[in-house]
DNA sequence: CGGCGTTAG
DNA sequence: TATTCTAACGCCG
C-alpha cells in the first residue's frame, strides 16, 4: 500500500488577519479580535501574544495593557470570517483532489500527486497563492500522518527559518526525532491540559517522549485516542482525511445577552431567534430533528445575585425542521422553566436526535400528512433562499421581535467587507 | 443510554 | 460594568 502524504495548511491569526487584509493601518500593530459580547480574546496578532495576552482571556484582565500598547479592538465579524475563509478554502482546492475542511482556518490536504522532491517548492506555491488570492499568511506542514502535520505545520510557523513552509516526508528518524524533541508535550494535537499534566507527572515532556511511550500504559490512561496520537507520531496514520462533511447530530444555537434580561417576552424573543437559526442549519444539511432541549440561567459570575437555572428536553411527535412548529414547543417548555424575579444572562436551545431529511416517517397518531410536510418545506425553502441571497434576517418571524435589546453587544465590528453591498472598500482614484 | 470528562478550534 | 461558543467521542455505571 502506497503511504499518503498529507499537508495541513493553517491561517496565521486568521480573525486578526482578516481584519488586517482591509485595514492597512492595523499592519504592525497591536490587535485583538473579541469574543461575543466583546467579553474574552478569540484572537492576538503576534504583538499580543508576545505581550503574554491568552486565547479566552476575558478582556477586563488586559485592560491595563490595552491602553499602555494602543491595541486595537475588534468586536467578532463573522459574516467576514467565513466569507474570507471560503475563498481560502476555493484557492487550496485548486491544489488537491482531497481536501478536507477542518475549521474556519485550517484544511488538510491529500497532496499524494504530488512527487517527492518537489513537496517543499508546492508547499510554498500554496502559500503564495493563498496570499495573492486572499490576502492572508498561512503556515503549511507536510508529513506523513496528519498528528505530524500538525507539528511541522506549528514548527513552520513558530520558527522564521522556514518561511511558513516545512516537510517531514524525507527527514530521517533522527531528524524527525530532533524536531519531536521541540515540541512541549502540551503542544500536541490531541494533548489537553488533563492529559498533558498526566504526562508530565510520568516525565513524558516532549512530543519525542510521547513518541516512545508505553503503547499500554497509553491506551489505559488516555484511551484510544491517546493511542492513535502515539502511532500517528510514530508515523502510523491512523486518522483518515475526511473529505464528506458529516451532518451534525446535535445543534446547539445559545449566546450570552449583551445585558442581563427579566421579561419573559424578551427571553420568548430571544428564544424564537436561536430556534430560528438551529432550524436554519438543521435544513442546510438537509436534516431534521427529533428532540429539542431548552435552556435558561443567570450569571453564575455575579455571586451575590440570586441564581437559577433549568432546562427541558421532549421529543418532537416527528422529525421536522420546520421553524414555526419548533417555535411552539420550543416557547411552550421556555414558559414552564421561567421563574419571575431573575436576571438571566443566557439561554439557548438544542436540536437533537438528527435524521435526514428523506427519511421522515409517518407517526403514530395520524398527526403527520405527507402533503402537508411538503407545503413546509418548500415555505422554509424560500425563506432560506431569500435570506441567502439578500442577507440573513431579511426575513423573519414576528415571534422573534424587532427591537431585540437583549442581543450581544458587538461596538467594535468592522464592516461586513465582503458580504454587504454598502460596506465594499472604496479605492479613490 | 445518559451523564461526565476531555479535547478541539 | 465586564468572564465565548459549538461539537465530537470515549468511558462508565
Amino acid at each position: 500500500m502506497k503511504h499518503i502524504v498529507y499537508a495541513l495548511v493553517d491561517c496565521n491569526n486568521f480573525y486578526v488577519s482578516c481584519e488586517r487584509t482591509f485595514n492597512g493601518a492595523l499592519h504592525s500593530r497591536p490587535v485583538l479580535v473579541l469574543s461575543n459580547n466583546d467579553g474574552c480574546v478569540v484572537a492576538r496578532s503576534d504583538e499580543c501574544k508576545a505581550l503574554g495576552i491568552k486565547m479566552g482571556q476575558p478582556v477586563f484582565q488586559c485592560r491595563e495593557l490595552i491602553e499602555q500598547h494602543h491595541i486595537l479592538l475588534f468586536s467578532s465579524n463573522y459574516p467576514l470570517y467565513a466569507d474570507m475563509s471560503d475563498r481560502v478554502m476555493q484557492t487550496l482546492a485548486t491544489f488537491s483532489p482531497s481536501v478536507e475542511v477542518y475549521s474556519i482556518d485550517e484544511a488538510f490536504l491529500d497532496l499524494s500527486h504530488v512527487p517527492g522532491e518537489q513537496l517543499h517548492t508546492y508547499g510554498h506555491q500554496i502559500r503564495e497563492t493563498v496570499w495573492r488570492f486572499t490576502g492572508l499568511p498561512v503556515s503549511v506542514g507536510v508529513a506523513s500522518t496528519k498528528t505530524l502535520t500538525k507539528v511541522s505545520n506549528e514548527v513552520a510557523k513558530k520558527h522564521p527559518v522556514y518561511q511558513g513552509v516545512l516537510s517531514l516526508v524525507h527527514a530521517s528518524e533522527e531528524e524527525l526525532d530532533e524536531v519531536l524533541e521541540m515540541l512541549p508535550v502540551q503542544d500536541i494535537w490531541g494533548i489537553g491540559p488533563r492529559y498533558a499534566r498526566l504526562l508530565q507527572s510520568r516525565d513524558i515532556l516532549t512530543a519525542k517522549d510521547l513518541k516512545y511511550a508505553d503503547q499500554r500504559w497509553i491506551r489505559r490512561h488516555l484511551t484510544v485516542v491517546g493511542e492513535r496520537t502515539v502511532l500517528e507520531l510514530r508515523g502510523i496514520a491512523c486518522i483518515p482525511l475526511e473529505t464528506q462533511a458529516k451532518p451534525k447530530k446535535g445543534i446547539m444555537t445559545a449566546k450570552s445577552f449583551g445585558r442581563s434580561v427579566e421579561s419573559l417576552k424578551e427571553l420568548e424573543e430571544a428564544i424564537s431567534c436561536y430556534v430560528a437559526r438551529a432550524a436554519e442549519k438543521l435544513r442546510k444539511q438537509e436534516s431534521a430533528a427529533t428532540c429539542i432541549s431548552v435552556f435558561l440561567h443567570t450569571n453564575a459570575f455575579q455571586q451575590d445575585a440570586p441564581q437559577y437555572g433549568n432546562s427541558l428536553t421532549r421529543m418532537l411527535p416527528f422529525p421536522t425542521s420546520f421553524t414555526p412548529d419548533l417555535f411552539n414547543v420550543a416557547l411552550d417548555m421556555l414558559r414552564s422553566i421561567y421563574r419571575e424575579g431573575y436576571a438571566y444572562k443566557k439561554c439557548g436551545v438544542f436540536l437533537t436526535r438528527i435524521v435526514p431529511q428523506d427519511v421522515l416517517q409517518a407517526d403514530l397518531f395520524g398527526e403527520y400528512s405527507i402533503e402537508q410536510e411538503y407545503k413546509k418545506a418548500r415555505l422554509m425553502c424560500v425563506v432560506d433562499l431569500l435570506n441567502e441571497w439578500w442577507g440573513s434576517n431579511t426575513l423573519f418571524f414576528g415571534a422573534q421581535g424587532i427591537v431585540r435589546a437583549w442581543k450581544m453587544r458587538q461596538e467594535r465590528r468592522s464592516p461586513r467587507y465582503t458580504t454587504r453591498a454598502g460596506d465594499i472598500v472604496v479605492v479613490s482614484t
